[in-house]
DNA sequence: AAGTGGTCTAGACCACCAC
DNA sequence: TGGTGGTCTAGACCACTTG
C-alpha cells in the first residue's frame, strides 16, 4: 500500500488526502481533532502536526484559527488582466463574495516611500482602504488600497465595499487603460494572519497592482494578499 | 526589544531576520547549525525549526537537502508573457543560468489526459521533455514540457537545451501567438523536492502554460514548479 | 569519523472556543 | 467547563554530508 521507507508522517498524509478525495465535491469538513487522529495513526501529536502542515502546504486542508482543520474548498480562477472584478468573478462560479471595509480614512502621504507606487511626495492628498474579502463565508483575500485624492475628489464619501473601478469610471470618468500586476508567494503576518482568523504565518500570494489612467497617471495601487488555497491565477496573451 | 507576548519562536525570527538583514546583499551564507542555533537561543530544535520554517515560508531562507539553511538570493523577476525566455531574463538581472535536459524522449500519447491539454488522443505522437533550471549555481525549477510531434518533425534531434520557443520558430515557422497560462501555489511532491535538492514539501509556484501557434493550434504544454523563494511574476497589460 | 539535518517519541502548560 | 489548538521541553535514532 504504502511506500515502506517512507516516513510515517507520509503514509499519515497519503492516507488522509486519500480519505479526503472521497468526499462530496460540496461537503468541506472539519477534520476530527488532532489528538483523535493522533491515536488513530499511533503516532504523537508532534509528527501528526508535521504531516498536517504537509497537506496544508498541498492546499488540501486549512485551518482556522484555534478551531480546527478543514478541507479546502475549491479555488477561484481569477484573471488579473480582465475587465472583471472579485464579486463578478465569484458569482460567476457560483461562488457567494462578500467585501468588509476595515479601514477607510481620507488622509495624506506620510513618506516617500508610501507615495511612490503613485507618484505622490509626502503631504499629498490620498484615501487609505483597507479591505476584507470571503467566499462563502471563508475570508479569503486583505486588500491594502491607495487612492490620488487629488485625481478623484471625495473618493472617500462613495460606498468602498463595491467595485472601485466602478465608481472612477462612474464619478471621475477615469478608465484603466494600462496596469502593472506583480506576484509572490510569500507568507502573511502576524497581523493579517489574525485578520483572515488563519494560522500565523500562512502561506499566501501577494499581488499588487498600480492601475494607471487614460493620460498614463498612476490613479490607484492595490495590494492584495489571497490565502494561497483559496485562488487560482489564469491569464491569456495573445500577440 | 521584542513583544513579551510573542512566542519564542516570533522572537526567533526576529532575531535572525534582523541578522540576515545586516548582511552584504552579494553574500549568501549558511547558516550556523540547528544544534548551534538552538544553544544560542537557549531551546530546542523542535521549536527552533518553527521558527526556521517560519522564516522559511517568508522567503528569507532556503535549505538545501541535508546540508543545511542558506540565505536567500534575490528573487529572479519573470514575465510569462514577454517575449523572452528564462536565460535572457536571468542574464539580463545579471545573474548565471543554466539548463539540464533530465529526460528527452520521443514516444507516444499515453492517455486522453496527458493528451488533453494539446488536444492529442491515446497513441499521437509527442515529445517528453523534463528540465531543469538553475540561477548562479542553485536549482530553482523544474520544468516538464510536452510538443505535438506531429506539428514538428524531428524536434527532439535538437538541443533542447535552448530555447524551445527559437527552435520552433526557425526550424518550423511556428509563432506563438496565444498563450495560456496558469499559476497555482502549491507543493513539490518527493521526487521534484529531491530533483531540485530541497526538502519534500517545499512551497512552490506552478505555473502552466499552453502555447498556440498562428493557425491557434495547440503546440506546446509547459509545466514548470518555481521555488517559491526564486521568482517573482510581473506583468503589465495595456487596454 | 564526526557532525548534520530528518524524523520521531512522550510528555507538558496555556489560552481560547464551543457547548 | 472541557476539549481544542498553539506552543514548548528533553530527549532519541538514522541517513547522509562533509572533512
Amino acid at each position: 500500500m504504502n511506500n515502506d521507507n517512507a516516513p510515517l508522517y507520509v503514509a499519515i498524509c497519503e492516507s488522509l488526502a486519500e480519505h479526503i478525495g472521497k468526499q462530496s465535491p460540496r461537503y468541506f469538513p472539519k477534520l476530527p481533532s488532532e489528538r483523535h487522529l493522533m491515536d488513530e495513526f499511533s503516532t504523537t501529536r508532534v509528527t501528526l502536526r508535521i504531516a498536517l502542515s504537509q497537506l496544508e502546504r498541498d492546499g488540501l486542508i486549512y485551518r482556522s484559527n484555534r478551531r480546527g482543520w478543514f478541507v479546502t474548498p475549491p479555488k477561484l480562477t481569477f484573471d488579473p488582466t480582465a475587465r472583471s472584478n472579485f464579486s463578478i468573478m465569484a458569482m460567476q462560479q457560483g461562488r457567494r463574495p462578500a467585501t468588509e471595509v476595515l479601514n477607510q480614512q481620507p488622509a495624506t502621504c506620510r513618506s516617500q516611500a508610501e507615495g511612490a507606487p503613485l507618484g505622490l511626495k509626502r503631504g499629498d492628498k490620498l484615501v487609505r482602504l483597507d479591505r476584507r474579502r470571503s467566499i462563502d463565508g471563508r475570508h479569503v483575500l486583505l486588500e491594502n488600497i491607495l487612492i490620488n485624492a487629488d485625481m478623484m475628489p471625495g473618493f472617500a464619501e462613495h460606498d468602498l465595499s463595491t467595485s472601485l473601478t466602478t465608481i472612477s469610471q462612474e464619478f471621475y470618468g477615469i478608465e484603466v487603460a494600462k496596469e502593472e500586476v506583480t506576484i509572490n508567494a510569500t507568507a502573511l503576518n502576524r497581523f493579517q494572519a489574525e485578520t483572515l482568523a488563519v494560522a500565523d504565518g500562512s502561506f499566501c500570494l501577494f499581488i499588487s497592482r498600480i492601475r494607471y489612467d487614460q493620460d498614463n497617471r498612476p490613479f490607484e495601487y492595490d495590494q492584495e494578499w489571497w490565502l494561497h488555497n483559496a485562488i487560482e491565477i489564469h491569464t491569456r496573451s495573445e500577440r
